[in-house]
DNA sequence: TGTGTAAGTGGACTCTAGTCCGGTTACGTG
DNA sequence: CACGTAACCGGACTAGAGTCCACTTACACA
């Protein structure tokens, strides 16, 4: 029931921001030849398949099939189709986080405001989120359903970078000081879920320059307000 | 593959709040006195079983067997599981929508500001989705893959009232000008989704009231600062 | 090079959602 | 009361997710 993929994980302590990769292979035997010969063509023939007919209408039986395994094999490796989707990703996604990371270093070195960064981030994943929505809508569909082991769900991280931003947009003072920063990076991330997100693109024909626009404005929402430290003690 | 039931909306015009109720024995024919046992049996049985072992752990053709029918039968009074719930829901979330637009009209006459309103609306809606929480996850997992007639899936009318709540808090100068109401309105309610508040809830251990200040403070970030209009032109 | 064993493999199996369709029955109409 | 028809009914059927387990094989070690 366990995964059998563990992810890399964002981790941002107080001080910095740190990228710690966690890889399977660190355990005690590499991978069998035959295995990971396997996994690849499970991937190759899952990325071509979804391609050609879109994630939602390729069965696991379909991709077990069309690899050349069987669906214990498969299964074996990728514990449902979220996890599968999660793999067709992962390059993907270090990078997505590589990239933040670098930048927020770079803001913060140049005295850019948190709320800033955190305005900056979210709009840097409105796109990633777009673009990889329907990968992103079959990870969260099965990842909502496990309840255990909240840290390993794989936008943990995104939570992680809201919240320490957050913090120390309080920490510098740029907010109201009793923000409660937890509940508002989930409150904020929530409408950056992928099926909210693609209702609203798809649906709604909001553009993802609009959908960034609206999350801006809530975060500008929460500087305090300049003039206000001069009045009513 | 159309829905078989029609629930109420709330209807917000420009105004004036009015509730349309539409209901499907508008329609030729009676309903078959068979036909009508045969809801009320399923309604208490999915009711009972829902409450017995909850409500992923039942199935339809569980449900179906218990109350002496056929899994057609079932399926043709509810398309989905979805709707089974939402059946079962009915009459509360009239009340509820009911009780909503009463104390709206009422804070309304009282001259009780509209962001005000709108953060005490969201506040019942925590409390009314933390209570059908079970229910609603079914719902909204359906009706998030129905793409056409958006005006009918389930929470539209909660939609409809942030949204004309936030207009009116516009109209009245309560907030900035340019807020994109229709985008806002999306991403207050994205929280409240109830897979989402689930998730807060039960593995985040987040109290309602804490989940309501949140959501106040960020109703709260929308007000124009009330100094800034004799700030910079 | 032989061997033990843990990892890998395949496909039959279960479980559930939802569809289909031939037979049945309530009920408005004459 | 007879009758036509539209609504109703039940259960067999499809399809997909995920599980199970007996069989096979790579590879570390002797």
């Amino acid at each position: 029931m366990g995964r059998k993929v563990v992810y890399n994980r964002t981790i941002m302590d107080g001080q910095s921001i740190s990228l710690q990769v966690v890889q399977p292979e660190g355990e005690s035997r590499p991978e069998r030849r035959d295995a990971i010969e396997n996994r690849e063509r499970i991937l190759a023939t899952a990325e071509r398949l979804f391609a050609e007919r879109g994630v939602a209408e390729v069965s696991m039986a379909e991709i077990a099939q069309s690899a050349g395994v069987g669906k214990g094999t498969l299964y074996r490796r990728f514990c449902n189709k979220g996890e599968l989707c999660l793999a067709l990703m992962d390059s993907q996604m270090r990078a997505f986080q590589d990239e933040r990371l670098s930048e927020m270093r770079e803001m913060t070195a140049a005295g850019v405001p948190y709320l800033t960064q955190l305005a900056r981030f979210l709009e840097a994943l409105v796109y990633f989120t777009r673009i990889h929505a329907p990968l992103l809508r079959e990870v969260q569909q099965h990842s909502s359903a496990l309840d255990e082991e909240e840290v390993e769900r794989p936008h943990f991280w995104q939570y992680m970078t809201v919240h320490a931003l957050l913090q120390r947009a309080v920490a510098a003072n740029e907010t109201l000081p009793d923000l409660d920063t937890a509940y508002v990076a989930e409150a904020l991330l929530a409408p950056l879920e992928a099926n909210t997100l693609r209702f609203q693109v798809e649906n709604l024909n909001f553009s993802a320059e609009r959908i960034t626009a609206g999350l801006q404005s809530l975060v500008r929402g929460l500087r305090r307000a300049e003039r206000e430290d001069s009045g009513t003690g």
